[in-house]
DNA sequence: ACTTGGCACTCTCGGATATAGACTGCTAAC
DNA sequence: GTTAGCAGTCTATATCCGAGAGTGCCAAGT
């Protein structure tokens, strides 16, 4: 009676010719056939000798051939194998660590927006796949300065200037009208109270002070707060940076016209995409979703290498990339894992 | 010797004909023989007599056959014709006019932005084409509030307040640091001075003032007046919102990836879709653009339908659809008129 | 002078058929 | 355990063929 066959039992040998074809399959697309493997493993083992081996790896679902006649083509799990335990990560090249470097740093006078979409246009030209950044997390920057300004109709304007750069307003509608020197009084309280606090700390520190102002009776200064609550409220819109869609187009994997509209449509709603994104806050490094994996049947026969950016040592964003299954899989991670890093430190220069 | 046919030549039975060919080929796609023809127009005719005058047609490009043994398809200059002399702008029905309408006014709380996108997404779910909305310019609008707050490091955070709705906000730099008093009090002269106004006409009114300032001295009012010059400067970049590229993919006239990818890329680049629409600023009502007379070679097979759209007379910005060149003008310029008719009346309503 | 029916000719599209090339799996020998 | 060789399988490509659609032209009719 055979023995189950397991991925604990592949050899060495098998393992590297796992990764040679691997290789083989990204560099040119094809099927990958026992003779090219062969000769691409240097002539050491004949062809029929990596029949036997390939049946194996065909046995474990690592690599499948495409119909009879065909070489065969690595699996998800082959994939996955592959970047596992077969990938040494390699710290990328000089040459283009400075490009990054240039790029995010090299220009001036941009805001954390430009920031943004730089690294994402960077990603998507280095990688000739689609880039995407999502927008850092304001809850852990630091609140500079809370103005009001009147507006006719028992509307107030809220201007929140955070890390010394960016400006947010908003619209708020109150029960009355305000005049100017209320407004202006509360404002100066607030920035007393609150400034130079991050706005999830600046949350929690509102929600207390406003039970304890109610007591007080200071109805202003209950307004106050309560303006300044509505105003941090944090269920603003998160939002992504995308560049470079339109490489997507290039590969064959993904042409049928169908299968490309609907990733499209994927991106223009968005959503889900943030959402897979959002998953990555959590994880440590570089985090790797291939083909199924992600759970989201439009990315099927695509793959996503994501990586958090940290300011400060906290995670307020995350970048990666999307494309086909079949990619540089080595220099992808290389390339997604700097940029992270320096787009952190990029960020923290200009707070 | 055979006279050059010319079109003034076209007799009213050819003109009819050449308008059934191109409603039908509009219809189906396909190119358009004979026989189908003669059905088409009602059996008055035979198909010999049809082709005869195909012939014509054919001679004076207006329609040409793909290949020696097919039907005929218009050309440029025959869809030219066919909308400039032969199509009657009617009316759109009520029931779309209606759901215009309800799309643009129902909705409660948005911005102006919002509406653009509105607008935008209207006309592409309406068309299944994409929809294009240049954003208003902000010059005509009433300035209704300047702010200024302090910053560190010698700059400023202007907030101008416009049309009671939309906030738009800078950083100035300037030579010194600023106290909030001071700014204060620059804001409240500007504020008297400026306060409804027009952006265009603030910014003669500065420059003015300005001159005289320098004379009378009043250091602060120099000051302020150059901070409210930089804050207005017009040279914002003007963008546009875009719905449904992803619509353009269903159409087979344009399935060949590498025209949509180039496609793509425009809409990417955008600078050469703004500047086309721009050119539609001065024009009055609807404009066309079939196949490559919009001079952008990506566009080569796709036909633009624009409209300007007005705020109390005033031009402020450009709607339009872009689809493939053989598309239904009549319903789509009607839709492309109302839209921009409704959307003017939309952003009037919110000033 | 148009209009019409008829006919030969042309061109495309789809399906069927043949062929070359690329692999595999198996077997038997090393 | 490894290898060479061979039969068998499958794809991709080219080629052919017939059906269908449509034109252009001619000769006859109005």
């Amino acid at each position: 009676m055979p023995q189950p066959v397991r991925q604990e039992d592949l050899d060495p040998r098998a393992l590297s010719l796992l990764k040679a074809l691997v290789e083989q399959y990204i560099r040119d697309g094809q099927p990958v056939g026992s003779r090219t493997l062969a000769r691409a493993f240097g002539m050491s083992l004949s062809a029929a000798t990596i029949r036997n081996v390939m049946s194996d790896l065909d046995d474990l679902g690592l690599v499948r051939s495409p119909h009879t006649s065909a070489g065969r083509v690595p699996t998800v799990q082959g994939y996955r194998l592959f970047v596992d335990r077969l990938l040494k990560p390699q710290p990328l090249g000089n040459q283009e660590t400075e490009e990054i470097k240039q790029q995010l740093f090299a220009q001036s006078s941009h805001s954390s927006q430009d920031l943004l979409e730089s690294a994402s246009q960077l990603l998507s030209s280095l990688t000739q796949m689609a880039g995407v950044v999502t927008v850092p997390r304001r809850d852990y920057a630091a609140l500079r300065q809370i103005e009001f300004l009147p507006l006719s109709g028992g509307r107030v304007l809220a201007i929140l200037v955070v890390n010394e750069r960016e400006v947010q307003n908003r619209i708020l509608h109150t029960h009355r009208d305000y005049s100017s020197s209320e407004l202006q009084e509360a404002a100066n309280y607030l920035n007393s109270m609150f400034g130079g606090r991050n706005l999830v700390s600046v949350r929690e520190a509102l929600l207390r002070d406003m039970l304890n102002a109610r007591q007080s009776m200071d109805q202003l200064m209950v307004e106050a707060l309560g303006m300044a609550e509505q105003a941090i409220d944090p269920n603003q819109k998160k939002d992504y940076v995308l560049a470079g869609e339109t490489n997507l187009m290039g590969f064959q994997e993904l042409s049928r016209v169908e299968t490309l509209k609907a990733l499209f449509e994927a991106f223009e709603r968005k959503r889900d995409l943030l959402r897979l994104f959002d998953n990555c806050l959590g994880a440590e490094g570089v985090q790797i979703f291939i083909g199924e994996e992600s759970g989201y049947t439009v990315l099927d026969d695509c793959s996503v290498v994501s990586a958090p950016y940290t300011v400060n040592g906290q995670v307020v964003g995350v970048l990666g990339v999307i494309g086909p299954t079949r990619m540089d899989y080595d220099r992808v991670i290389s390339i997604v894992d700097t940029t992270a890093r320096l787009l952190g430190a990029a960020l923290k220069e200009r707070n």
